[in-house]
DNA sequence: TATTCTATCTGAACAGCGTTCACTATTCAT
DNA sequence: ATGAATAGTGAACGCTGTTCAGATAGAATA
């Protein structure tokens, strides 16, 4: 009673041969270069055929996420894997986020950025990969509290994000190419975490209360914005 | 002789017509679902008309994206008018670039995240009123270090950057809003830029050193990434 | 005034896109 | 051998950015 398994063996071929031409056109040609016709001429199926495996194109570039989130997971594992400092961990851990963002830009970009995929803005918090990382660098940042290396008046989920959120932005700048002619973004990350780090080690929480200015209402209200 | 002046004048009624239709379809429809047909439909044209005014959509796009630029500009001066303090001048500054990202999420998008447009890849560095924007913090940042507040060891431009990239993050994990559910991209925001200045007023520059862990070279030489 | 020239706008078309659907061909179960 | 289920196809729908020949209107010239 092989038949059912020989079957669904045959539905997986095809189903991977689809994913593995939409990765190559993805990664090489870029994102918006990914159209159903170009898979199905890569594998040579027609281009309804596709609709039989994935319920739409959105569907196609989930999974190709969950590779991204698998590969990233992975990256951050062997980075982590020979240090035991905690610290050290940590700093690993970072920019290894950092380094898959320039090795991958089109995964990042979908992972990270891009929203014109619907499924990802949904179901973003599904990635297990993703919490499975953050929660191990997360233990980190709390080995670091703990042994008094960070004096940070934060949770150990907060610091995370935070650093977290600054390195992604050195991702995107990277990512857009967006600077000054002269600034160099591997630099820029460079200083963003030390800063960051540094106001880890010594933050009094005092710096940047939020009485100082508007921090915590919109300072435009009535712009000239035309409408 | 004003046939040639009436003319013009009706050429630019015409163009600013357009795009105003792609405004707004820009900010209320959104990036996506701006199309030559809609514009066109909107101002009264036939779609091919419009290329009478702009020699592509992505040039559309560069003129929208002017518009925010010149916005952003407006809110930071705004933001900062009222502030002589340099380095509250300079947490405004911030929070208003975090706050346009959150008023005008498409703009923002145009400006900072997408690289779709490709005459914005080319020619970032050409919009003056960010350039003029970026010089007025830097002084601010400037005066900060003569003053002593900031220890940091940094040129202006680079402490510039270090805090602009920074809060870029936090605006983009707030545009996409990929975050973990308890989160809240506001207190990210407000935690990060508190942590970097922080590290700004007392860091010693030895926190985060290349030789700590694999920084300068990549993690990932050789991973399991299919092909 | 009549004619030519110029600028502007349109309709139709091209090539591509994601997606749907009636239909065929093949294979499995009875 | 017959009926049912499955997989794959070709054609089509409505969309996209863009191009181009032709029409129309107005200004400049004779």
């Amino acid at each position: 009673m092989g038949i059912k398994e020989r079957q669904e063996r045959d539905r997986q071929v095809v189903r991977q041969a689809i994913l593995a031409a939409a990765r190559e056109l993805f990664v090489n040609e870029g994102f918006r270069n990914v159209s159903m016709r170009k898979i199905a001429e890569r594998i040579e199926y027609s281009p309804a055929a596709i609709y039989g495996y994935f319920p739409s194109k959105d569907d196609i570039f989930f999974a190709l996420a969950e590779e991204g989130f698998r590969v990233l997971a992975d990256s951050g594992a062997a980075a982590t894997k020979r240090v035991t400092d905690p610290l050290g961990r940590l700093k690993e851990a970072l920019w290894a986020f950092y380094t898959f963002s320039k090795q991958y830009p089109q995964y990042f970009e979908l992972m990270f950025l891009d929203r014109s995929v619907p499924s990802l803005n949904q179901d973003f918090q599904r990635f297990e990969f993703f919490q499975a990382t953050t929660a191990r660098v997360e233990a980190d940042i709390r080995a670091c509290i703990d042994s008094g290396k960070f004096s940070v008046g934060l949770e150990p989920a907060a610091a995370l994000h935070v650093l977290w959120v600054g390195i992604l932005g050195a991702a995107a700048i990277n990512h857009t190419g967006r600077l000054a002619p002269g600034e160099d973004a591997d630099a820029l990350a460079h200083d963003l975490l030390e800063a960051l780090l540094a106001g880890f080690t010594t933050t009094l929480h005092t710096t940047f209360v939020a009485s100082d200015c508007a921090l915590t209402t919109p300072v435009l209200e009535a712009t000239h914005h035309a409408s």
